[in-house]
DNA sequence: GGATACAAGCTGGTATACAAGAGCTGTTGA
DNA sequence: TCAACAGCTCTTGTATACCAGCTTGTATCC
């Protein structure tokens, strides 16, 4: 694979594209999607080889994933981690944390053409059993998206995006089942009312509610 | 308290102890203690011959200060990062939506012993203003403490830390007037209380309520 | 006198060389 | 046959050399 620099790429003044940004995003993305597995190992020179650049920006990138809970190092090895069943539950718990405050500041924050758009991007596309799993991960990641957004606190945000980040997630989409999809719909509909009215408790506590249901699905279903 | 973990096995026999890590705790408290200023800038090898090591761990170090938020790279140059106003607004948020979350876990899994000790740190050490500054931020932390270790999520506990360690924290302290301390004092009576009765919802939003406060003294005190 | 162009030197980004520890393997002894 | 030890190898941790780009300062030209 060889690494493609972009001189001007991420629009501010100053930057330089870094090798080391590219690795990462590339390691990053290895994992979630699983072509890298839970447990196997990352040597350095092997990465450095395989990606055409040197050590320095492979063990940056690793630093970083290391810091992102991805990967891990045990006994002087770097290996992809594997969540167990309990940091399952921690991740969703503090999802359910950030979501749910999230839709609390957006009751509080959210402008009537965001809210109105919210409601937009519920009612146009239904989480149904006839979308692909594709769409419907497309679809639940904007309506949850715009939401955090209307939230206006971007620290949060970027927490939220972080737990996104964990490959089993990727695997929940499949999962659902009809009724599934229902209830989720169905939670999607109370929030939105929640929203409107601006009753910042109650979108608070059907956000935490609908996190738990999807704790509760993964829990079932891939442990 | 460690804000990037980067091996697993830290504290473990027959761990490296890597300069790196050394130089990136050196590096933060330097930050957080003030002496190293906002907007100061950060040259790597002026750092290297300071601290007397290598350029590899001390930039190791500035990367990972980096991801905690505590210097950024801006113009091709590290600096001291100064929080804006806005910016203080967002880590409390994030510190309300996570320690109410903690408030709540803890309502639920908190052993009657853990509940004990924690109306024991209350009663035996009030928010009172003879005593010093030091002793109040000692006992408030190990209160606030007790009740997010009784939540029982290791992820949580993981992100609270961070929150506590933006510089401007240590400066709130010596701002607290007793009125102030009153108030927080009785805040503390009404989560014990809370936590006794196992009322999830009412423990989360008076910590809610708790940190808004804090948050508000900052605001008018410092900004 | 001012503006522009060019050059030098700081700076971070990258590559590579060197050091040291942990684990594995093969051999040797009981 | 098994266990222990020695040595080798593989890996990460650290130091240093090299490179490219931004900044800045100066000199020259209009």
């Amino acid at each position: 694979m060889e690494m493609v620099r972009v001189s001007s790429d991420t629009g501010r003044p100053g930057t330089l594209a870094r090798t080391s940004d590219e690795v990462y995003t590339r390691l990053r993305e290895e994992i979630l999607y699983g072509r890298l597995r839970p447990n196997e190992s990352l040597v350095e020179t092997e990465l450095a080889e395989r990606l055409a650049v040197s050590r320095t920006p492979v063990r940056e990138s690793l630093l970083r994933l290391a810091s992102d809970g991805l990967i891990v190092s045990r006994r002087r090895r770097w290996v992809v981690y594997e969540h167990t069943a309990d940091e399952v539950r921690e991740i969703y718990e503090v999802r359910a944390a950030q979501e749910g405050y999230a839709a609390r500041l957006a009751c509080r924050r959210a402008t009537d053409a965001e809210l109105a758009e919210i409601a937009d991007i519920h009612h146009h596309a239904p989480l149904i059993a006839t979308h692909s799993a594709e769409e419907r991960v497309l679809y639940n990641s904007i309506f949850h998206g715009r939401i955090v957004e209307a939230a206006g606190n971007s620290r949060l945000t970027d927490l939220i995006e972080r737990n996104r980040l964990f490959y089993f997630n990727n695997r929940v989409a499949a999962l659902y089942e009809a009724a599934d999809l229902a209830t989720s719909d169905q939670q999607h509909a109370e929030l939105v009312l929640a929203l409107e009215e601006r009753d910042e408790l109650r979108a608070q506590e059907i956000t935490h509610t609908h996190v738990q249901h999807a704790y509760h699905m993964i829990l079932d279903k891939l442990y």
